[in-house]
DNA sequence: ATCGTTGCAAAATATTTGCAGTTGA
DNA sequence: TCAACTGCAAATATTTTGCAACGAT
C-alpha cells in the first residue's frame, strides 16, 4: 500500500481541506461530521483510512493528547508546540520559536536518534482564565 | 469522588507498586496482567479506576503516545522527557536536564497559564539502530 | 481495464459504568 | 457501621477490516 499510485479522490481532498481549514485540531469523528456537509455519503472508515494516508505522506500530523483518548489531527506539519487546556480540553498552536528543540532533530540523545518531537504544554487557557473570573 | 476519604486497598497498592517497578510505561492492560500474578481476581475495570485515582492524586502521569492508541502510565511524576521509538514502540525516560522547559512551568505563554509539560521525542532507539545493522 | 478507493457493516480494541456484594477505617 | 471500593458483565467509545461495488487515471 505504501508505494502505490495514490488517487486524488474527492473524499481525500475534503479530509485534507478540513484539516487545513480547522485550527481546532479535530478528531476523526469531527472531521467526519464536517465533511458530511459536502459529501453526505462519506463513511467514518474512509476518514480514518485517509487520515492514515495523509500521515504517511507527511500531509498531516497525529497529535498525542494528554487528556482523553481520541487522537487529534493537525494539517500544519512544521514542528510546533501545542497547548492543551485541562479545563476545556481545547488544543492551541503556540507560535513562539523553540530553537533548542528544533536543534535536537537529527541529533542523538542517550543513544536514541531523534527524528521529531512533540511538545505539549498544559494548564489553563486564556479563555478559561477569563471565564473563571466571572 | 474527588474530596472523599480514600482507602488504601490492596488493589490500589499493587497498581501503584507495579507502576513504580516498571520502566516500561505500561498500559492499563499490561498492569492488569502483572498484578494478576499476585491478585488473581482483580478486574481490568478496577485497574482503570485506580489509575484514574492515582492520576487525580498526583501519584502517576498519563503519557500521550504518538504511536498507537492505548494510554500509557508512568509512576515517575517529576516532569521529564520521553523518547518513543517508531520502530518498536517502546518509550524510554531521558535523564538529561531541560532547564528551559522547567522554567516554563508557572509562566504564561500567549495568554495561557502553563502548569506542566510533556516533551515526547521520537525516532529510532538504540536497540533498533543496532539490530538494523545485523 | 486496472487497481486504488469507497460505503457499509461487522469486528477488534480500549475504556467506562451499573450494580450488588465486600472491605478498610 | 458505612461509604469507598470491588468483581463482573454490559455498555460505550474508538479504530480497523472484509468485501463487493465504484471510479480516477
Amino acid at each position: 500500500m505504501a508505494g502505490c499510485q495514490r488517487r486524488n479522490t474527492r473524499q481525500r481532498q475534503m479530509v485534507l481541506q478540513e484539516l487545513r481549514a480547522s485550527y481546532a485540531h479535530p478528531t476523526a469523528g469531527e472531521i467526519y461530521q464536517s465533511v458530511r456537509d459536502r459529501l453526505p455519503n462519506i463513511s467514518l472508515g474512509t476518514v480514518y483510512r485517509n487520515l492514515d494516508i495523509l500521515l504517511e505522506t507527511g500531509q498531516a500530523i497525529r497529535l498525542a493528547s494528554i487528556l482523553g483518548q481520541e487522537a487529534r489531527y493537525d494539517g500544519r506539519c512544521e514542528p510546533h508546540v501545542h497547548f492543551q487546556c485541562h479545563e476545556c480540553g481545547r488544543i492551541y498552536d503556540l507560535n513562539s520559536a523553540w530553537p533548542a528543540l528544533d536543534d535536537l532533530v537529527g541529533k542523538t540523545l542517550e543513544g536514541h536518534a531523534i527524528a521529531a518531537f512533540q511538545l505539549l504544554l498544559h494548564g489553563t487557557c486564556l479563555e478559561c482564565t477569563s471565564s473563571n473570573h466571572d
